[in-house]
RNA sequence: GACCCCAUCGUCUAGCUUGGCCCAGGACACCGGCCUUUCACGCCGAGAACGCGGGUUCGAAUCCCGCUGGGGUCGCCA
């Protein structure tokens, strides 16, 4: 039998790490399989679904590594808000066979009935009182549709391939809302409808769908449908402890870009929230699919922590083909210097000196700016400790030694600066750091040799002359 | 409140199915040291957890019960 996995996104908003997880597990799931992963927009909340947020979630996907295949059947990603006349049909169906009936009861009506349960200490719920009233399609009040939840028949039951055998009592659950009074579906009905539809085999969701899978079992049943199997993965949690929300900015997917983390270390990140294999902690894409079963997802929810994030990305950064890390690295950089920045082979050699010293690629971009920027603007404090008088004998020296050095390598330029500590008695660092000071800007770079070397000899020597002109 | 789920270092986790190899392993973070022209990287080292209480057993992180704590769900939202 061959795996079908999906992810349904409601385009509501940006893709969360919390929604990447799920999308990446389903994803990785059936891919270690050899099965399909398809995708599927639920958008049947026409007021909050946009096409905006339909494309971010689509590119946030792409973005960590992930693709999926088409669905047989569809032209394109099926979409509930188009599948109207189908889920019509389903209702139809349910109908008639006396699975569903009519409900003429008002929302005021409702809420009146869950008040008094829930006063009495029970489940707030629907009291079932149009249940055999017989209504029909002519009904002069308007109505919405119920599913008749047996009340015998006991528990409904699956097991769950993360939480193990699973089920509840059918005595708690109510006739619940199957379609609105205009007609339109519930998500629960649609989603069995479509899963059903897409030949889905494993559903792979977050636990908070947990308690709505026995509802989800029923319409299977009054459909005559087998059920699909259902696996629910643990809940992210904020630092706090609390369900990660939709609304926070700071975890979607593309927050995790713009912060400077790459699509690789995301990627990575997100597997190892809830899943391991063994003491393993770097995944790429392709030993995830060689690797993921969900006998590797835990069993409690996970806290999304910063720390390890970072201690990845420099991972990344540090061993991604060089390639890449520039593919990676150029919006930052353009972003930084407000203009396209062209990366030329000082540039590239400068990023490699800036692979062990960057977490991300925003402080990598930051850390280069001395590089791409016309302007070098100078460290106040830094300019004041290192650019005073007593270097500036030295340091004139240098920059006149700098200037008729034979060529522009690491062992002249060695060469120079021993020859100025030697005759002032200084130590190398009491010279390297008025001249990073002077090249840079700031009192961090990689080793002065190779910085002098990457910048050039005319420019080198033109922030030596600008800053002897600061000395004080 | 009702129902469901969860519970190992600060964090991510291994171990739990098939008790002993676990006075609990790895990783991140933190702290200390080495290296060192700054910053890093790297290397070495330290501290740090089985929520509590009962059982069962020769023996429990692992099995059972209770408690506590945390979370999820209870919509004509998805």
């Amino acid at each position: 039998m061959t795996v079908v996995t999906r992810y349904a996104p409601s385009p509501t908003g940006a893709l969360h790490i919390g929604g990447a997880r799920t999308a990446l597990f389903n994803w990785a799931f059936a891919r270690h399989l050899g099965g399909q992963f398809l995708l599927r927009i639920e958008d049947t909340d026409r007021e909050r679904s946009t096409l905006e947020s339909e494309k971010l979630v689509l590119e946030a996907l792409s973005w960590i590594g992930l693709d999926w295949d088409p669905v047989p059947g569809f032209a394109g990603i099926p979409r509930q808000s188009e599948r109207g006349a189908r889920y019509r049909e389903a209702i139809g169906v349910l109908l008639a066979n006396g699975a569903a009936y009519r409900c003429t009861c008002s929302e005021a009506e409702v809420e009146a009935m869950r008040a008094r349960a829930k006063e009495k200490g029970e489940k707030p719920r629907y009291d079932r009182s149009c249940r055999e009233r017989g209504i029909g399609a002519d009904s002069a009040k308007p109505f919405c549709l119920r599913l008749r939840v047996p009340d015998v028949g006991g528990i409904t039951r699956w097991n769950d391939l993360i939480s193990g055998p699973a089920g509840e009592d059918v005595r708690e659950l109510d006739d619940f809302v199957i379609a609105r009074t205009d007609g339109t579906p519930i998500y629960h009905f649609a989603v069995v409808v479509d899963d059903h539809d897409m030949g889905i085999t494993h559903v792979v969701r977050g636990r908070e769908h947990m308690t709505s899978t026995p509802r989800q079992l029923l319409i299977y049943q009054g459909l005559g449908w087998e059920p699909p199997l259902f696996a629910h993965v643990p809940l992210l949690i904020e630092a706090g402890g609390k369900k990660l929300s939709k609304r926070q900015d700071s975890v979607s997917v593309q927050s995790y870009r713009d912060r400077g983390f790459s699509p690789e270390t995301v990627l990575n990140y997100i597997a190892r929230l809830g899943w391991s294999h063994g003491d393993l902690e770097i995944f790429s894409q392709a030993e995830l699919v060689d690797l993921f079963t969900l006998d590797g997802v835990g069993s409690s929810p996970s806290q999304v922590h910063d720390d390890k994030l970072f201690w990845l990305s420099q991972h990344y950064i540090k061993t991604l083909p060089r390639e890449r890390l520039l593919a990676h690295l150029q919006r930052f950089l353009d972003a930084e210097a407000g203009r396209p920045v062209p990366v030329d082979d000082g540039l590239a050699s400068l990023v490699e000196l800036l692979r062990e010293r960057s977490k991300t690629l925003l402080e990598m971009a930051q850390l280069a700016r001395f590089y791409y920027v016309d302007a070098l603007a100078r460290d106040a404090k830094a300019t004041a400790k290192f650019l005073k008088s007593e270097i500036a004998a030295p340091l004139r020296e240098l920059r006149d030694a700098l200037a008729s050095v034979p060529s522009w390598d690491r062992a002249s330029l060695e060469a120079a600066f021993q020859t100025v500590i030697e005759r002032h008695g200084l130590q190398l660092g009491a010279l390297a750091q008025p001249v990073r000071v002077a090249i840079t800007g700031g009192t961090v770079s990689p080793p002065i040799f190779e910085t002098l070397e990457v910048l050039g000899r005319d420019r080198s020597l033109a922030r030596l002359t600008e800053a002897l002109a600061l000395v004080h």
